[in-house]
DNA sequence: GCGCTTTATATTGAATCCAATTTACCTTAT
DNA sequence: ATAAGGTAAATTGGATTCAATATAAAGCGC
Protein backbone atom coordinates (compact mmCIF):
# COMPACT_ATOMS: atom_id res chain seq x y z
CA UNK A 1 0.00 0.00 0.00
CA UNK A 2 1.61 3.16 -0.71
CA UNK A 3 -0.10 6.34 0.60
CA UNK A 4 1.01 10.16 -0.17
CA UNK A 5 1.61 11.08 3.70
CA UNK A 6 -0.28 13.76 5.02
CA UNK A 7 0.39 16.29 8.42
CA UNK A 8 -3.34 16.23 9.60
CA UNK A 9 -2.05 18.11 12.39
CA UNK A 10 -1.46 21.20 9.90
CA UNK A 11 -5.37 21.48 8.66
CA UNK A 12 -6.18 24.80 8.48
CA UNK A 13 -8.32 26.15 11.49
CA UNK A 14 -10.79 28.56 10.60
CA UNK A 15 -8.85 31.39 11.51
CA UNK A 16 -6.42 30.83 9.46
CA UNK A 17 -8.58 30.48 6.57
CA UNK A 18 -10.06 33.85 7.20
CA UNK A 19 -6.56 34.66 8.14
CA UNK A 20 -5.07 33.74 4.93
CA UNK A 21 -7.81 34.97 2.63
CA UNK A 22 -7.82 38.55 4.04
CA UNK A 23 -4.27 38.86 3.60
CA UNK A 24 -4.23 37.53 0.19
CA UNK A 25 -7.16 40.44 -0.46
CA UNK A 26 -5.52 43.20 1.17
CA UNK A 27 -2.02 42.75 -0.53
CA UNK A 28 -3.65 42.26 -3.90
CA UNK A 29 -5.54 45.84 -3.45
CA UNK A 30 -8.57 43.52 -3.32
CA UNK A 31 -10.07 45.86 -0.41
CA UNK A 32 -8.77 48.98 -0.57
CA UNK A 33 -6.98 50.81 1.77
CA UNK A 34 -8.81 52.48 4.57
CA UNK A 35 -11.90 50.28 3.52
CA UNK A 36 -13.32 48.91 7.19
CA UNK A 37 -13.10 44.93 8.01
CA UNK A 38 -16.99 44.47 9.21
CA UNK A 39 -16.37 41.14 11.07
CA UNK A 40 -20.17 40.45 10.83
CA UNK A 41 -19.96 40.73 7.00
CA UNK A 42 -16.65 38.89 7.09
CA UNK A 43 -17.64 35.97 8.63
CA UNK A 44 -21.03 35.48 7.18
CA UNK A 45 -18.71 34.96 3.92
CA UNK A 46 -17.05 32.42 5.26
CA UNK A 47 -19.75 30.60 6.85
CA UNK A 48 -18.31 31.15 10.43
CA UNK A 49 -18.89 32.82 13.51
CA UNK A 50 -17.03 36.34 14.21
CA UNK A 51 -14.29 34.21 16.85
CA UNK A 52 -11.96 32.94 14.37
CA UNK A 53 -12.67 36.28 12.00
CA UNK A 54 -11.47 38.41 15.21
CA UNK A 55 -8.21 36.36 15.77
CA UNK A 56 -7.39 36.17 12.00
CA UNK A 57 -7.75 40.59 12.11
CA UNK A 58 -5.35 40.55 15.29
CA UNK A 59 -2.55 38.75 13.25
CA UNK A 60 -3.34 41.06 10.55
CA UNK A 61 -2.61 43.92 12.61
CA UNK A 62 0.46 42.49 14.08
CA UNK A 63 1.67 42.24 10.53
CA UNK A 64 1.17 45.85 9.89
CA UNK A 65 -1.75 45.07 7.47
CA UNK A 66 -4.52 46.71 8.85
CA UNK A 67 -5.09 49.41 11.96
CA UNK A 68 -7.72 49.24 14.44
CA UNK A 69 -9.30 51.06 16.91
CA UNK A 70 -11.30 49.98 19.90
CA UNK A 71 -14.83 49.50 19.13
CA UNK A 72 -14.35 50.88 15.99
CA UNK A 73 -12.86 48.20 13.86
CA UNK A 74 -10.37 47.36 11.39
CA UNK A 75 -9.03 49.17 8.43
CA UNK A 76 -6.98 48.41 5.63
CA UNK A 77 -3.65 50.54 6.81
CA UNK A 78 -2.18 52.00 3.24
CA UNK A 79 1.31 53.69 2.93
CA UNK A 80 2.03 56.98 2.57
CA UNK A 81 5.00 57.42 0.31
CA UNK A 82 7.46 58.27 2.90
CA UNK A 83 6.37 54.68 4.68
CA UNK A 84 6.99 53.28 1.09
CA UNK A 85 9.89 54.69 0.54
CA UNK A 86 11.36 53.03 4.12
CA UNK A 87 10.69 49.69 3.09
CA UNK A 88 12.25 49.94 -0.26
CA UNK A 89 14.90 51.36 1.86
CA UNK A 90 15.17 48.42 4.14
CA UNK A 91 14.83 46.09 1.30
CA UNK A 92 17.61 47.59 -0.77
CA UNK A 93 19.32 46.65 2.42
CA UNK A 94 18.57 43.24 3.32
CA UNK A 95 17.96 41.61 -0.34
CA UNK A 96 21.50 41.85 -1.75
CA UNK A 97 22.66 40.54 1.35
CA UNK A 98 20.44 37.21 1.55
CA UNK A 99 21.19 36.74 -2.33
CA UNK A 100 24.72 37.21 -2.14
CA UNK A 101 24.16 34.98 1.07
CA UNK A 102 22.00 32.30 -1.59
CA UNK A 103 24.48 32.18 -4.31
CA UNK A 104 27.15 29.85 -3.00
CA UNK A 105 24.22 27.66 -2.27
CA UNK A 106 22.21 27.27 -5.42
CA UNK A 107 21.85 24.31 -6.42
CA UNK A 108 20.87 23.40 -10.21
CA UNK A 109 17.00 22.92 -9.19
CA UNK A 110 16.70 26.32 -7.78
CA UNK A 111 18.30 27.92 -10.68
CA UNK A 112 15.62 25.98 -12.93
CA UNK A 113 13.00 27.09 -10.73
CA UNK A 114 14.21 30.59 -11.35
CA UNK A 115 14.37 30.59 -14.79
CA UNK A 116 11.02 29.11 -15.53
CA UNK A 117 9.67 31.84 -12.68
CA UNK A 118 11.19 34.57 -15.04
CA UNK A 119 10.66 32.77 -18.12
CA UNK A 120 7.23 32.87 -16.82
CA UNK A 121 6.65 36.50 -16.04
CA UNK A 122 7.96 37.28 -19.94
CA UNK A 123 5.65 35.22 -21.09
CA UNK A 124 2.10 36.00 -19.21
CA UNK A 125 0.24 38.42 -20.30
CA UNK A 126 -2.02 38.70 -17.47
CA UNK A 127 -1.07 41.51 -15.45
CA UNK A 128 -2.31 40.21 -12.07
CA UNK A 129 0.18 37.63 -12.09
CA UNK A 130 3.03 39.38 -12.73
CA UNK A 131 3.13 40.24 -8.93
CA UNK A 132 2.93 36.31 -8.07
CA UNK A 133 5.97 35.54 -10.44
CA UNK A 134 8.24 38.51 -9.29
CA UNK A 135 7.82 37.52 -6.22
CA UNK A 136 8.34 33.60 -6.82
CA UNK A 137 11.65 34.29 -8.66
CA UNK A 138 12.77 36.49 -5.99
CA UNK A 139 11.76 34.25 -3.46
CA UNK A 140 13.03 31.07 -4.63
CA UNK A 141 16.61 33.09 -5.23
CA UNK A 142 16.68 34.28 -1.84
CA UNK A 143 15.27 30.84 -0.23
CA UNK A 144 18.70 28.70 -0.88
CA UNK A 145 20.32 31.11 1.85
CA UNK A 146 18.34 29.09 4.24
CA UNK A 147 18.53 32.55 6.28
CA UNK A 148 14.32 31.32 7.37
CA UNK A 149 14.24 34.49 9.90
CA UNK A 150 15.52 37.15 6.66
CA UNK A 151 13.70 35.29 4.59
CA UNK A 152 9.96 35.88 6.65
CA UNK A 153 11.21 39.16 7.20
CA UNK A 154 11.25 40.10 3.66
CA UNK A 155 7.85 38.42 3.41
CA UNK A 156 6.36 41.48 5.22
CA UNK A 157 7.79 43.72 3.84
CA UNK A 158 7.13 42.52 0.77
CA UNK A 159 3.18 42.06 1.56
CA UNK A 160 3.34 45.61 2.57
CA UNK A 161 4.57 47.25 -0.97
CA UNK A 162 2.66 44.44 -2.97
CA UNK A 163 -0.40 46.77 -3.99
CA UNK A 164 1.68 49.19 -5.37
CA UNK A 165 4.38 46.98 -6.78
CA UNK A 166 1.79 45.40 -9.20
CA UNK A 167 0.45 49.07 -10.01
CA UNK A 168 3.96 49.63 -10.72
CA UNK A 169 4.38 46.95 -13.06
CA UNK A 170 1.49 47.73 -15.34
CA UNK A 171 2.45 51.39 -16.13
CA UNK A 172 5.60 53.37 -17.21
CA UNK A 173 6.86 49.83 -19.14
CA UNK A 174 7.96 48.40 -15.66
CA UNK A 175 7.16 44.89 -16.33
CA UNK A 176 9.85 44.96 -19.42
CA UNK A 177 12.43 46.46 -17.86
CA UNK A 178 11.73 44.48 -14.55
CA UNK A 179 12.22 41.49 -16.91
CA UNK A 180 15.70 41.95 -17.99
CA UNK A 181 16.97 42.63 -14.34
CA UNK A 182 15.30 39.69 -13.28
CA UNK A 183 17.46 38.03 -16.41
CA UNK A 184 20.76 40.11 -15.34
CA UNK A 185 20.31 38.31 -11.59
CA UNK A 186 19.74 35.29 -12.76
CA UNK A 187 22.80 34.85 -14.75
CA UNK A 188 25.13 36.26 -12.28
CA UNK A 189 23.84 33.59 -9.78
CA UNK A 190 24.43 30.80 -12.51
CA UNK A 191 28.11 31.82 -13.07
CA UNK A 192 27.86 32.06 -8.93
CA UNK A 193 28.71 35.85 -9.05
CA UNK A 194 27.77 36.63 -5.45
CA UNK A 195 28.70 40.29 -5.43
CA UNK A 196 27.38 40.92 -9.10
CA UNK A 197 23.76 39.30 -8.14
CA UNK A 198 23.74 41.64 -4.99
CA UNK A 199 24.55 44.69 -6.50
CA UNK A 200 21.92 43.82 -9.79
CA UNK A 201 19.26 43.59 -6.56
CA UNK A 202 20.09 46.60 -4.80
CA UNK A 203 19.88 48.27 -8.40
CA UNK A 204 16.65 46.05 -8.77
CA UNK A 205 14.71 47.22 -5.85
CA UNK A 206 16.32 51.05 -5.55
CA UNK A 207 15.46 51.19 -9.39
CA UNK A 208 11.37 50.53 -8.43
CA UNK A 209 11.69 52.50 -5.93
CA UNK A 210 12.22 55.22 -7.60
CA UNK A 211 9.72 54.54 -10.14
CA UNK A 212 7.13 53.79 -7.37
CA UNK A 213 7.80 56.97 -6.04
CA UNK A 214 7.42 59.13 -9.02
CA UNK A 215 3.77 57.52 -9.67
CA UNK A 216 2.55 56.95 -6.26
CA UNK A 217 0.74 60.17 -6.32
CA UNK A 218 -0.93 58.91 -9.36
CA UNK A 219 -2.14 55.83 -7.69
CA UNK A 220 -4.24 56.94 -4.86
CA UNK B 1 -8.34 72.81 37.11
CA UNK B 2 -5.55 71.18 35.42
CA UNK B 3 -6.27 67.87 34.33
CA UNK B 4 -3.64 65.56 32.12
CA UNK B 5 -5.62 64.74 29.31
CA UNK B 6 -5.56 61.24 28.64
CA UNK B 7 -6.69 59.18 25.18
CA UNK B 8 -9.34 57.32 26.26
CA UNK B 9 -9.38 55.57 23.16
CA UNK B 10 -6.57 53.96 23.54
CA UNK B 11 -7.33 52.27 26.84
CA UNK B 12 -5.68 48.92 26.65
CA UNK B 13 -8.41 45.58 25.47
CA UNK B 14 -8.07 42.99 27.76
CA UNK B 15 -6.80 41.25 24.99
CA UNK B 16 -3.77 43.83 24.62
CA UNK B 17 -3.25 43.56 28.31
CA UNK B 18 -2.96 39.49 28.10
CA UNK B 19 -0.78 40.54 25.32
CA UNK B 20 1.40 42.35 26.92
CA UNK B 21 2.34 40.70 29.56
CA UNK B 22 3.10 37.24 28.30
CA UNK B 23 5.14 39.09 25.76
CA UNK B 24 7.13 40.80 28.27
CA UNK B 25 7.18 37.59 30.28
CA UNK B 26 8.30 35.49 27.52
CA UNK B 27 10.88 37.74 26.57
CA UNK B 28 12.61 38.19 30.11
CA UNK B 29 12.45 34.25 30.32
CA UNK B 30 9.82 34.30 33.24
CA UNK B 31 8.07 31.29 31.30
CA UNK B 32 10.91 28.91 29.83
CA UNK B 33 10.93 28.21 26.16
CA UNK B 34 8.55 24.83 25.28
CA UNK B 35 6.44 25.47 28.08
CA UNK B 36 2.69 25.25 27.14
CA UNK B 37 0.50 28.59 27.46
CA UNK B 38 -2.87 26.68 28.95
CA UNK B 39 -5.74 29.30 28.37
CA UNK B 40 -7.68 28.49 31.08
CA UNK B 41 -4.64 29.26 33.80
CA UNK B 42 -3.70 32.60 31.58
CA UNK B 43 -8.00 33.30 31.95
CA UNK B 44 -7.67 33.03 35.28
CA UNK B 45 -4.73 34.76 35.79
CA UNK B 46 -6.00 37.82 34.46
CA UNK B 47 -9.59 37.84 35.70
CA UNK B 48 -10.96 37.29 32.54
CA UNK B 49 -12.35 34.67 29.79
CA UNK B 50 -10.57 32.55 27.10
CA UNK B 51 -11.43 34.60 24.19
CA UNK B 52 -8.61 37.40 24.82
CA UNK B 53 -5.88 34.97 26.12
CA UNK B 54 -6.22 32.96 22.73
CA UNK B 55 -6.21 36.87 20.70
CA UNK B 56 -2.99 37.57 22.59
CA UNK B 57 -1.77 33.60 22.05
CA UNK B 58 -2.23 34.20 18.35
CA UNK B 59 -0.76 37.94 18.27
CA UNK B 60 2.44 36.31 19.79
CA UNK B 61 2.23 33.43 17.26
CA UNK B 62 2.20 36.16 14.73
CA UNK B 63 5.56 37.52 16.42
CA UNK B 64 7.35 34.40 16.39
CA UNK B 65 6.81 34.38 20.32
CA UNK B 66 4.87 31.33 20.69
CA UNK B 67 4.33 28.39 18.38
CA UNK B 68 0.89 27.01 18.30
CA UNK B 69 -0.73 23.36 16.89
CA UNK B 70 -4.02 22.35 16.58
CA UNK B 71 -5.95 21.38 19.83
CA UNK B 72 -2.55 20.96 21.22
CA UNK B 73 -1.97 24.71 21.76
CA UNK B 74 0.89 27.20 22.35
CA UNK B 75 4.49 26.53 23.91
CA UNK B 76 7.17 29.25 23.88
CA UNK B 77 9.45 28.82 21.47
CA UNK B 78 12.86 28.78 21.79
CA UNK B 79 16.16 29.34 19.10
CA UNK B 80 18.68 27.02 18.23
CA UNK B 81 22.26 28.24 17.90
CA UNK B 82 21.95 29.21 14.74
CA UNK B 83 18.71 30.57 14.40
CA UNK B 84 20.03 33.16 17.35
CA UNK B 85 22.93 33.23 15.10
CA UNK B 86 20.72 34.29 12.07
CA UNK B 87 19.27 37.49 14.04
CA UNK B 88 22.42 38.73 15.31
CA UNK B 89 23.70 38.42 12.04
CA UNK B 90 20.34 40.44 11.03
CA UNK B 91 21.23 42.73 13.30
CA UNK B 92 24.20 43.46 12.17
CA UNK B 93 23.32 44.55 9.22
CA UNK B 94 19.94 46.43 9.75
CA UNK B 95 21.04 48.56 12.89
CA UNK B 96 24.23 50.03 11.70
CA UNK B 97 22.08 51.31 8.75
CA UNK B 98 19.69 52.71 11.49
CA UNK B 99 22.23 54.55 13.71
CA UNK B 100 24.19 55.66 10.74
CA UNK B 101 20.80 57.49 9.50
CA UNK B 102 20.06 58.84 12.94
CA UNK B 103 23.16 60.78 13.98
CA UNK B 104 22.27 63.59 11.50
CA UNK B 105 18.84 64.20 13.50
CA UNK B 106 20.18 63.78 17.05
CA UNK B 107 18.98 66.43 19.11
CA UNK B 108 20.42 67.57 22.59
CA UNK B 109 17.85 65.79 24.36
CA UNK B 110 18.26 62.28 21.91
CA UNK B 111 21.54 62.88 23.21
CA UNK B 112 20.94 63.23 26.88
CA UNK B 113 18.60 60.80 27.09
CA UNK B 114 21.02 58.28 25.62
CA UNK B 115 23.40 59.35 28.62
CA UNK B 116 21.01 58.50 31.04
CA UNK B 117 20.50 55.21 29.86
CA UNK B 118 24.12 54.49 30.01
CA UNK B 119 24.91 55.63 33.15
CA UNK B 120 21.70 54.08 34.99
CA UNK B 121 23.20 50.63 32.85
CA UNK B 122 26.98 51.48 34.37
CA UNK B 123 25.23 52.09 37.98
CA UNK B 124 23.06 49.67 37.97
CA UNK B 125 23.48 46.37 40.20
CA UNK B 126 20.63 44.29 39.45
CA UNK B 127 21.04 42.31 36.26
CA UNK B 128 16.94 42.27 35.55
CA UNK B 129 17.28 46.07 34.97
CA UNK B 130 20.68 45.82 32.88
CA UNK B 131 18.56 44.12 29.59
CA UNK B 132 15.78 46.89 29.66
CA UNK B 133 18.68 49.48 29.88
CA UNK B 134 20.73 48.29 27.10
CA UNK B 135 17.42 48.01 24.81
CA UNK B 136 16.63 51.78 25.88
CA UNK B 137 20.32 53.28 25.33
CA UNK B 138 20.36 51.71 21.49
CA UNK B 139 16.20 52.35 20.91
CA UNK B 140 16.84 55.99 22.28
CA UNK B 141 19.60 56.67 19.72
CA UNK B 142 18.09 54.52 16.53
CA UNK B 143 14.47 56.30 17.59
CA UNK B 144 16.07 59.91 16.05
CA UNK B 145 15.91 57.95 12.46
CA UNK B 146 12.40 58.39 12.13
CA UNK B 147 12.56 55.23 10.69
CA UNK B 148 9.73 53.57 11.95
CA UNK B 149 9.63 50.54 9.80
CA UNK B 150 13.10 49.59 10.85
CA UNK B 151 12.47 50.57 14.60
CA UNK B 152 9.62 48.03 15.35
CA UNK B 153 11.83 45.29 13.11
CA UNK B 154 14.52 45.57 15.41
CA UNK B 155 12.00 45.76 18.34
CA UNK B 156 11.25 42.36 16.79
CA UNK B 157 14.39 40.84 16.87
CA UNK B 158 15.42 42.20 20.07
CA UNK B 159 12.70 40.30 21.55
CA UNK B 160 13.60 36.91 19.91
CA UNK B 161 17.05 37.08 21.82
CA UNK B 162 16.14 39.13 24.86
CA UNK B 163 16.52 36.21 27.05
CA UNK B 164 19.74 35.41 25.51
CA UNK B 165 21.04 38.58 25.56
CA UNK B 166 20.26 39.41 29.69
CA UNK B 167 21.90 35.81 30.53
CA UNK B 168 24.91 37.06 28.61
CA UNK B 169 25.05 40.35 30.13
CA UNK B 170 25.50 38.19 33.42
CA UNK B 171 27.95 35.92 32.46
CA UNK B 172 31.90 36.49 31.61
CA UNK B 173 31.78 40.15 32.56
CA UNK B 174 29.57 40.93 29.55
CA UNK B 175 28.47 43.98 31.08
CA UNK B 176 31.56 45.87 31.37
CA UNK B 177 32.34 45.34 27.83
CA UNK B 178 28.97 46.30 26.84
CA UNK B 179 29.01 49.61 28.84
CA UNK B 180 32.42 51.01 27.60
CA UNK B 181 30.90 49.99 24.09
CA UNK B 182 27.72 51.95 24.57
CA UNK B 183 30.07 54.93 25.78
CA UNK B 184 31.90 54.23 22.40
CA UNK B 185 29.20 54.53 20.13
CA UNK B 186 27.50 57.39 22.24
CA UNK B 187 30.88 59.75 21.67
CA UNK B 188 30.96 58.88 18.29
CA UNK B 189 27.30 60.10 18.00
CA UNK B 190 27.97 63.60 20.39
CA UNK B 191 30.96 64.03 17.85
CA UNK B 192 28.37 63.38 14.76
CA UNK B 193 30.37 60.80 13.03
CA UNK B 194 28.06 58.67 11.70
CA UNK B 195 30.39 56.44 9.92
CA UNK B 196 31.77 55.92 12.74
CA UNK B 197 28.53 54.99 15.48
CA UNK B 198 27.27 52.41 12.91
CA UNK B 199 30.84 50.84 12.55
CA UNK B 200 31.07 50.46 16.35
CA UNK B 201 27.80 49.59 16.55
CA UNK B 202 28.45 47.01 14.02
CA UNK B 203 31.33 45.66 16.00
CA UNK B 204 29.04 45.58 19.48
CA UNK B 205 26.49 43.38 17.72
CA UNK B 206 29.36 40.98 15.95
CA UNK B 207 31.09 41.22 19.55
CA UNK B 208 27.62 39.83 21.05
CA UNK B 209 27.17 37.18 19.06
CA UNK B 210 30.54 35.75 18.60
CA UNK B 211 30.34 35.99 22.85
CA UNK B 212 26.80 34.52 22.91
CA UNK B 213 27.76 31.69 20.64
CA UNK B 214 30.33 30.19 22.68
CA UNK B 215 28.06 30.27 25.82
CA UNK B 216 24.88 29.54 24.16
CA UNK B 217 25.34 25.87 25.01
CA UNK B 218 25.41 26.43 29.06
CA UNK B 219 22.47 28.39 29.05
CA UNK B 220 19.75 25.63 28.37
C1' DG C 1 -33.73 76.21 9.19
C1' DC C 2 -29.91 75.31 12.75
C1' DG C 3 -27.71 73.46 16.70
C1' DC C 4 -28.17 70.55 20.67
C1' DT C 5 -29.94 66.62 23.15
C1' DT C 6 -31.89 62.14 23.16
C1' DT C 7 -32.94 57.81 21.36
C1' DA C 8 -32.21 53.85 18.32
C1' DT C 9 -29.22 51.06 15.62
C1' DA C 10 -24.93 49.04 14.40
C1' DT C 11 -20.64 47.31 15.73
C1' DT C 12 -17.16 45.63 18.55
C1' DG C 13 -15.39 43.35 23.14
C1' DA C 14 -15.92 39.75 26.13
C1' DA C 15 -18.38 35.77 28.75
C1' DT C 16 -20.57 31.60 28.48
C1' DC C 17 -21.65 27.42 26.33
C1' DC C 18 -20.97 23.47 23.19
C1' DA C 19 -18.16 20.49 20.01
C1' DA C 20 -13.85 18.43 18.46
C1' DT C 21 -9.56 16.59 19.70
C1' DT C 22 -5.87 15.19 22.53
C1' DT C 23 -3.94 13.09 26.66
C1' DA C 24 -3.86 10.26 30.68
C1' DC C 25 -5.43 6.48 32.93
C1' DC C 26 -7.58 2.16 33.44
C1' DT C 27 -8.91 -2.33 31.83
C1' DT C 28 -8.09 -6.56 29.75
C1' DA C 29 -6.20 -10.18 27.08
C1' DT C 30 -2.05 -12.59 25.98
C1' DA D 1 4.50 -7.78 32.96
C1' DT D 2 3.19 -5.68 28.75
C1' DA D 3 0.87 -3.97 24.91
C1' DA D 4 -3.54 -2.96 22.77
C1' DG D 5 -7.95 -0.99 23.37
C1' DG D 6 -11.21 1.89 25.51
C1' DT D 7 -13.10 5.33 28.65
C1' DA D 8 -12.73 9.74 31.25
C1' DA D 9 -10.56 14.08 32.01
C1' DA D 10 -8.31 18.00 30.11
C1' DT D 11 -7.72 21.17 26.55
C1' DT D 12 -8.52 23.73 22.53
C1' DG D 13 -11.65 25.53 18.53
C1' DG D 14 -15.79 27.66 17.53
C1' DA D 15 -20.84 29.30 18.23
C1' DT D 16 -23.94 31.80 20.76
C1' DT D 17 -25.15 35.30 23.89
C1' DC D 18 -24.64 39.48 26.51
C1' DA D 19 -22.35 44.03 27.53
C1' DA D 20 -19.93 48.27 26.18
C1' DT D 21 -19.22 51.73 22.90
C1' DA D 22 -19.78 54.33 18.72
C1' DT D 23 -22.53 56.03 14.95
C1' DA D 24 -26.70 57.49 12.87
C1' DA D 25 -31.26 59.24 13.27
C1' DA D 26 -35.00 61.47 15.41
C1' DG D 27 -36.86 64.90 18.35
C1' DC D 28 -36.86 69.62 20.30
C1' DG D 29 -36.12 74.28 21.47
C1' DC D 30 -34.85 78.54 19.48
Amino acid sequence: MKLKPVDISKTASASSIVFEALRKAIIEGDVREGEPLRQDEIARLFNTSRIPVREAISRLEEQGLVKTQRYKGAVVSGLSASEAEEIFDFRALIEPEVIRRAVPQMSQETLDRARSSWEAFSASADPMRWGDLNRDFHATLYRASGLQYHLDIIDNAMDRIDRYLRAQLVMSNGMERANEEHIAIWEACLAGNAREAAELTRQHITGARESLLQNINSLR
